[in-house]
DNA sequence: CTGAAAGCGCTTACAG
DNA sequence: CTGAAAGCGCTTACAG
């Protein structure tokens, strides 16, 4: 495993090193070098599985044929999902991905951009905090490369990839009222992550939409890091309302697993007494007894269109144009919001 | 957000590249640096937010403080909760990790050993096929810093970090006999991978153990591409037999899943009728009624004894020995296998 | 304590 | 068609 380099071609094949490179860089006709010459370089290559140095290469060419990929949080399934759909796509075009999670912490989002910066990624694709406006002008103003997905700047001209939040749980809510649930309880994060603020937005809107008031106290809100233990509380308090819940719509899939076990802790019989919806999905939701109605979002498109928006970007195709895809969700109706 | 370079520092600090260099790496010290310089450029450095270029540096260096991770597939849990993991412990070292996805694939496992190496990553966490013995002995020879994670080759000696699949599936086994299932089947993919063996080892010799004999057709293994539509056939079969199985241990998360949607299909009342154990956990296999008694695999462990054991190894701390670690698995029970 | 200079392994104008 | 040479931005012996 003795390493290779391009000289060592160059000499054993009795030509320059810049033979050898134009050729590798598939610029052999283009400078009209022999078709001999070039297979010889590239019969050699293949033979003794030469591949140019990384560091080298990026360093004299500025480029890295690499996307920098910053989640939140890569155990979790959605951006396990999603990785996986961007690493897939990348690959189709010769692209290698290196990702980083930022643990939705602004400043490591920070050091994680910078850091991707120095590694000379050639592009970024981020699901951000949104508690970095300044960085990501910058990265505009520097005419840098990137997508945003799932989250985005609202008030920040980029190319975005999001679902359409609002549409999602607005569809969700009506759905069950139209299934006669009238109290109908919203369980979301303690969070200014816009998804969340949409999210809310359409599960007011929906209410509206038929005529109801929304009861302030149906609105439970958890910290991220202790939603754990504020979830049984949560419930107590909406189970014990007076003005009792008949559905419960969460936010996210770990509060509804969370929600849902809680809910069988204190044996409130889903979805006779309480309905719920779960924005977004998890494996095993279809096993479950009720099986827990979704809202299912696009990951495969989610990540197929950043990739695409992106190398698009990175290669001058897109022009001064910004690309925004709002994606649709699909309700998938399964048994935990009862029937008529 | 103009570039700024090392040559920058030096000039607007009135020093060397050397200096500025040397202080940036912490050796300012050792080459009796004063500390008014250092500080001036760590000040400097702040106050601009400069990386160096990390190409440069790696190519002048030879060494990336990045560890490469090759997995299945990253979209699967399991393999995510990992690199989250890995990601995390490397992160507390200043590593980076860079991800790809060999899909099970030979071929494209070695395209990326031979890529990451490129990358001058430093070392490299593999949960390979165990399908490429000549690339890992020449990984070795080359005495580069690896180590293996999930999966062994038992001909080579190795660092590796695995679980007792054996042992997992043995207790789980004996679990369902000491609660008087005799007719107990097996399902698991259609694998030459080390883990799925050891798991129908274990199975086997928990019947023996018990001084039931082995019935071949209740063993049924699937092939990896094709096993939901394969999986109803097999239940059918294990339930048409006139030596009618009364549980199933199946081989991972996915194929449980998978088998219990074919049982409800066809229904079957779990576990009075059958009762199941899977190997491995889905995060709402708590909430399926029954609820699914696993067998737990340590996923922190895994990821934090292979960042630890590599990081030695690339310091050099090992030695000439080989780690391995056999990790133990956990059986939680619930309720899919009934009980006395 | 500090600096000039070589070197890491590529790519790429430029000259012939 | 091909080669010598500069340059990418660092690190690091070596000399002072």
């Amino acid at each position: 495993m003795k390493k290779i380099y391009l000289k060592d071609i160059a000499k054993d094949l009795n030509v320059s090193k810049t033979t050898v490179s134009l050729v590798l860089n598939n610029r052999g006709n283009e400078n009209k070098i022999s078709l001999e010459t070039q297979k010889k370089v590239f019969d050699y290559v293949k033979k003794h599985d030469y591949k140019p140095n990384h560091f080298a290469r990026g360093l004299s060419r500025g480029k890295s044929e690499t996307i920098g990929l910053i989640i939140p949080n890569i155990s979790d399934v959605f951006y396990a999902r999603i990785a996986g759909c961007i690493e897939k796509k990348a690959k189709e075009f010769g692209f290698t991905v290196v990702f980083s999670s930022s643990n939705e912490d602004p400043e490591i989002e920070r050091e994680l951009i910078s850091s991707m910066l120095n590694r000379q990624v050639d592009g970024l694709i981020l699901a951000s905090t949104q508690q970095n406006s300044l960085e990501i002008e910058r990265l505009k103003n520097a005419e840098f490369p990137f997508v945003l997905i799932d989250r985005h700047y609202p008030n920040i001209d980029t190319n975005f990839v999001v679902v359409d939040n609002y549409g999602g749980v607005k569809k969700a809510t009506k759905h069950l009222l139209k299934l006669e649930r009238k109290k109908i309880a919203f369980i979301s994060l303690k969070s200014e992550l816009g998804a969340m603020r949409q999210r809310l937005l359409g599960f007011q809107d929906a209410l509206l939409d038929f005529n109801i008031e929304l009861n302030r106290d149906h609105i439970k809100e958890l910290s991220f890091e202790n939603y754990q233990n504020e979830m049984l509380q949560a419930i107590k308090e909406l189970v014990q309302d007076p003005d009792k819940v008949d559905a419960i719509v969460f936010a996210t899939h770990y509060l509804t697993s969370s929600g849902l076990r809680q809910l069988r802790c204190i044996h409130i019989d889903v979805p006779r007494e309480i309905a719920i919806v779960s924005f977004d999905e998890l494996s095993a939701f279809d096993l479950i007894d009720p099986a827990i109605t979704a809202i299912i979002q696009p990951v495969e498109e989610i990540g197929n269109f950043a990739v695409e928006i992106l190398l698009n970007e990175i290669e001058g195709r897109n022009g001064k144009v910004r690309i925004e895809k709002v994606l649709e969700t699909e309700l998938l109706i399964r048994k935990s919001c009862g029937s008529q």
